[in-house]
DNA sequence: CAAGGACGATAGGATTTCCGTATCGATGAA
DNA sequence: TTCATCGATACGGAAATCCTATCGTCCTTG
């Protein structure tokens, strides 16, 4: 991958947003002949063309209009780069700050914070909603001191102590024909429905857990649409679009529009744990695990 | 915008996912001698060394793990603007973006989300959850094509739709000494409490109703606590650490712990609405405009 | 223990990239 | 009809980046 490519991402998005060869050129620092050069590049590079060229300046093809969000967000995505850098040459700290998956805030959340306060009251905490995924990279980059988080074993440097798990559940929406009969329903009765699926990236834990549980029920699931959220996975099976696996820790919001049904049989579960950077333990990392082992009296080492 | 670095942060990132200058040279289709060059010239520029040399390789240091993941969000988005400049060649169209405000996730979005799926099937559409602010920016940024979020008038360029509007009701933590009296509480009773509260730049229009609603109660509300998400503040209530108003979106979540409660007297509500840039109706936006008026017959135009 | 291989680094020259300037072609406005 | 404006083409120059040759270090192998 040639990084090349953003720096003319960020040529088009110039051009694109002036309307005007001439106007993007001078925001840019240049001359409008190579601007025009780099979009020829870029266009014969993307082999779609993004601008149309009219008498009163450019404005962007449907194509080029479609691929304005993604390219705002690289650029967005590029200041952060930026950003970041300079904070590695400062070598800035944050306050004590911890990561918490939206499934985990009512149960697991509640007594590790309130054991927290109990151990040192006068110290700040920030929590920060996330999911899996985001919490690793969370972690990885220093940005916090330790996550509740769906890991379920150690990803070197990253540790991990289990908490808990909890049973995956069906989410249906309210109506819905298979809620007709009582009683956990066997995984296999969701063979043909819509699932609504977080993506795999999210949190590889929990997606491999449903897509495991699947299979052993007989069928491939498929996700008919993906959301960014757990939150917006409920919203959209409330809104009647499909069906989804939680886990039981989403389950105690009871969102309206949703039914939760457990399953019936062996389908596993997903498990929480506190995760923390082996390389960079700080105190307030020492002390979630203390807090934790205390709280959760069945959390057990991974190693 | 210093694209150099960014340059080399390709390169940075290709010798710590290979863990070879060589291999890593191989793939960038270039020889190992150059790369060696960039990288020293990026360690330079940052001030910090990003790789740790080893005899077998390299291994990314603390500091360089900290950019990998920005940096491979960004080699993975600009793989997604070629796949998607490639479906767009074929004639496809482009997918729909929103971003939805936590409280709205289960009143608002799913009647928005079944006529935008009514209208048009074959569109992807894919929901980003987000607070009002960060809703406000990535509209700015053009990386969503609409939002609903908590704006009560126009900030030019963005429009709004108003769709309705929420009552401010307590969240207590349950077992709490003001639930023994049943029927809305006054607000007055709140003033001696500890509140959780969002900051104020994550939801304006939310804070300055609440703001206003303690003061006309008679008392200022004291921040014991910021927390970063509207979840996160009620699983700091269920926590038992302190109070929060929330809107009635909120509420019908009824998450464990947290108890709720109308509140007497003239206490405001917040608003709901869809919200576009302007400047820059996108189709999938015109769309939304047309769902939002048909499934929200009280939607009026803010003007 | 010596020789060789593998790794990244240094050095010098070649090539590529990107830019500015001059100018062109097309087209609409005055 | 002339002129202005827009993006495109052409060419030369500067800077950036790359190439190959080779080095230095250190571990492995015979």
């Amino acid at each position: 991958m040639d990084f090349r490519i953003l720096r003319r991402m960020g040529h088009f998005l110039a051009v694109a947003e002036e309307g005007h060869f001439g106007r993007a050129a001078a925001r840019l620092g240049m001359s409008q002949p190579p601007l025009t050069a780099q979009i020829q590049a870029l266009e014969a590079e993307l082999g779609v063309r993004l601008l149309e060229r009219t008498r009163k300046g450019a404005r962007p093809t449907r194509e080029g209009e479609a691929l304005l969000p993604i390219l705002r967000r690289l650029a967005e995505e590029a200041k952060q780069v930026e950003s970041l850098a300079r904070e590695l040459r400062a070598g800035r700290h944050a306050p004590m700050a911890m990561a918490c998956v939206t499934s985990a805030l009512f149960d697991y959340l509640p007594p590790l914070v309130r054991g927290l306060r109990a151990a040192a009251p006068d110290s700040a905490l920030a929590v920060r909603e996330m999911d899996t995924a985001d919490a690793v990279e969370a972690l990885r980059r220093g940005e916090v001191d330790f996550a509740l988080a769906r890991l379920d074993r150690d990803r070197p440097p990253l540790r991990v102590l289990p908490l808990g798990s909890d049973a995956l559940v069906a989410a249906l929406p309210e109506g819905h024909a298979l809620l007709a009969t009582a009683g956990p329903l066997p995984l296999a009765v969701l063979a043909g429905e819509a699932l609504v699926l977080l993506p795999r990236s999210i949190s590889p834990a929990y997606f491999d857990r449903q897509v495991s549980a699947c299979r052993e029920a007989g069928f491939e699931p498929v996700a008919m649409r993906e959301v960014g959220s757990a939150m917006a996975q409920l919203a959209f099976v409330a809104a009647g679009l499909g069906v989804a696996l939680v886990s039981s820790g989403m389950a105690v919001l009871r969102p309206p529009g949703v039914a939760f049904r457990a399953l019936a049989g062996p389908v596993g579960s997903v498990g929480v744990a506190l995760v923390w950077d082996g390389e960079r333990e700080t105190e307030a990392a020492r002390a979630a695990i203390a807090v934790a082992r205390e709280a959760f009296p069945a959390a057990g080492d991974a190693a």
